[in-house]
RNA sequence: GGAGCGUUGGUCAAGGGGUUAAGACGCCUCCCUUUCACGGAGGAAUCACGGGUUCGAUUCCCGUACGCUCUACCA
């Protein structure tokens, strides 16, 4: 019976949302959607990550704005929750101490001065990074190399422990990723990871084999940086006898730096000058606000394009794509193996985009918020989508119409006189005293009638209608910059258009 | 050090035994427009290296180099 395809993304809740994340929940998303399955959230919340005030709804916010809504989830609820780990502490102590019963796992007592005075001792030119593996953990103490009464009374007294996984030496691992094919591993060079931490809490390894079986996950993706452990996982899923069960992997590649090499990290947007969260985050602790795509003008649109694109394209010329296109269209075997460097200008190549293909109404409201944010009074919403039209091809940002529009809404603060004063003279002083005088009696104002006026009366003076245009345009809107002068002539209206040209002319007089 | 994964212009990339090796971003030139942008026409720039296999390799195989990831009681 083919298994109704699950996917699940399990975000840790400790700050932002990065671009890595947001593309591994689109990719799993659209994964879902196209094979008409499901997409369910987990919050890894073990005792690192729990604490983080407002991050889990962070992210639940995020993944709203870009429209990629998860069917189960901590807030939502689904018929295997509960969801954070720390709720199904009980879960993973059942299934480790199973695993130790079978002999797949062990206890360890070590303390952590005795784990690094082992990576000391052992630590030669040839392996400066010693493993916990099947060589030393006959060196160690723990429930393999100490004896039953000793293990009994460590136990009994309450010491310390953790449970980890005995690593078998010499076999081979492997498995087939969907994106990579075959991939295998030997067991003896993997170490032996702890299943059970000191505190009770599982660590990834063990949490997201019992998730994904008692969630009864039937894919699951997740960043290459996965790929070394995942040999721990897929013997997890044999000693625990669910082997049939496990479900299919796909490693993603990775979104690195810009420049230079590595994964990208918020950092690297700090220092580039760019934003690596969806949104805006405030950590609580540093009270350090980290700028997000969205609050930076950017469409969820163009974030979703622009992220499902990096990683993924469908063999075709097509680049602009929406949600649904993508889910049409996506699929694992053309996801590239490589990871690729972001590039922000194409970023906002996207956002440019498809703010020219959006009617302008879909993204008002977020304009007219930051107009009010620049105090700028926008009482014609009418009014604002006319604009908008008029301006949207030289948008590349939502902030972008702020300045490219601001000037409908109100008289431009400053006049860049400088630009007109080296040609000006009385000829053009009277041109537009006269031009004036005919706006003021002409019955009819729209771009074209404005527009003939404007000529005939140049015509009339004899100066030629090309010296005029940029003075009038810097007398309306304050510099060089906007659409076709006679356009803003129309939409400021008759009196606007007369009051912005006497004030210039007294400026240059 | 080891293991895994990867490598087509500056970046994202299509392609894949015989091609003028697509397209996009960015850059440059020109046209349109006496602002800017949009739009249009062009341009510079690429198959990491070395061996095979083959009539022929960017494509297949093997090495090398380089890069990345992992090598925690972090995920």
């Amino acid at each position: 019976m083919e298994k109704k395809v699950r996917v699940r993304f399990a975000p840790s809740p400790t700050g932002g949302l990065h671009l890595g994340g947001v593309r591994t929940v689109l990719y799993n998303y659209l994964f879902a959607k196209k094979n008409k399955g499901e997409f369910v959230l987990r919050i890894e919340d073990t005792d690192q990550t729990r604490y983080v005030a407002g991050a889990e709804e962070y992210i639940q916010e995020c993944l709203q704005w870009c429209g990629l809504v998860p069917d189960e989830s901590p807030q939502h609820g689904g018929p295997y929750a509960p969801y954070r780990q720390s709720e199904r502490k009980e879960m993973y102590r059942q299934y480790a101490e199973q695993l130790i019963a079978q002999g797949n796992a062990y206890y360890a007592f070590d303390t952590p001065e005795e784990l690094d005075e082992m990576r000391i001792k052992f630590k030669t030119d040839d392996n400066p990074s010693p493993q916990y593996n099947y060589v030393a953990r006959e060196k160690m103490r723990n429930s393999i190399s100490l004896g039953e009464d000793e293990v009994n009374r460590l136990l009994n007294e309450g010491a310390p422990y953790v449970i980890r996984i005995k690593m078998p030496a010499e076999e081979t691992i492997s498995f087939i990723d969907m994106i990579r094919g075959e991939v295998s591993f030997n067991s003896s060079l993997t170490d032996d990871k702890v299943l059970l931490k000191g505190d009770g809490m599982p660590t990834y390894h063990l949490a997201v084999v019992v998730d994904d079986y008692s969630m009864k996950i039937s894919h699951a993706f997740r960043g290459e940086e996965w790929l070394p452990s995942a040999p721990v996982h897929i013997l997890l899923w044999k000693y625990l006898g669910w082997y049939d069960e496990m479900p299919q992997w796909a490693h993603l590649p990775l979104i690195m730096k810009p420049d230079g090499h590595g994964k990208l990290s918020k950092r690297d947007g700090d220092r580039l000058g760019f934003p690596v969260f969806a949104m805006n985050w405030m950590d609580a602790k540093t009270n350090e606000l980290t700028t997000g795509f969205r609050e930076l003008g950017f469409l969820p649109e163009a974030f979703i394009n622009m992220l499902a694109v990096l990683g993924w394209n469908d063999g075709t010329e097509q680049e602009v794509f929406s949600l649904e296109e993508l889910i049409e269209k996506f699929s694992l075997e053309k996801v590239h193996k490589g990871g690729a460097k972001f590039d922000y200008e194409k970023a906002k190549w996207f956002n440019h985009e498809w703010i020219k293909r959006l009617p302008v109404t879909n993204y008002l409201p977020q304009v007219k918020s930051l107009y009010e944010a620049n105090h700028i009074e926008v009482n014609d919403d009418q009014k604002l989508a006319v604009v908008m039209e008029l301006i949207k091809e030289r948008c590349t940002l939502l902030t972008d119409f702020v300045l490219q529009g601001a000037f409908f809404f109100q008289s431009p603060a400053s006049i860049d006189a400088a630009s007109i004063k080296p040609k000006w003279n009385d000829d053009k002083a009277m041109f537009f005293d006269i031009v004036c005088e005919k706006f003021m009696v002409t019955e009819e104002w729209n771009a074209a009638s404005i527009e003939l006026l404007f000529k005939e009366t140049a015509t009339e003076k004899n100066i030629k209608v090309g010296e005029l245009q940029l003075p009038f345009r810097i007398m309306l809107v304050g510099g060089k910059f906007g659409p076709g002068v006679f356009d803003i002539a129309a939409i400021i209206g008759k009196e606007e258009t007369i009051k912005r040209i006497r004030y210039a002319l007294s400026i240059l007089m």
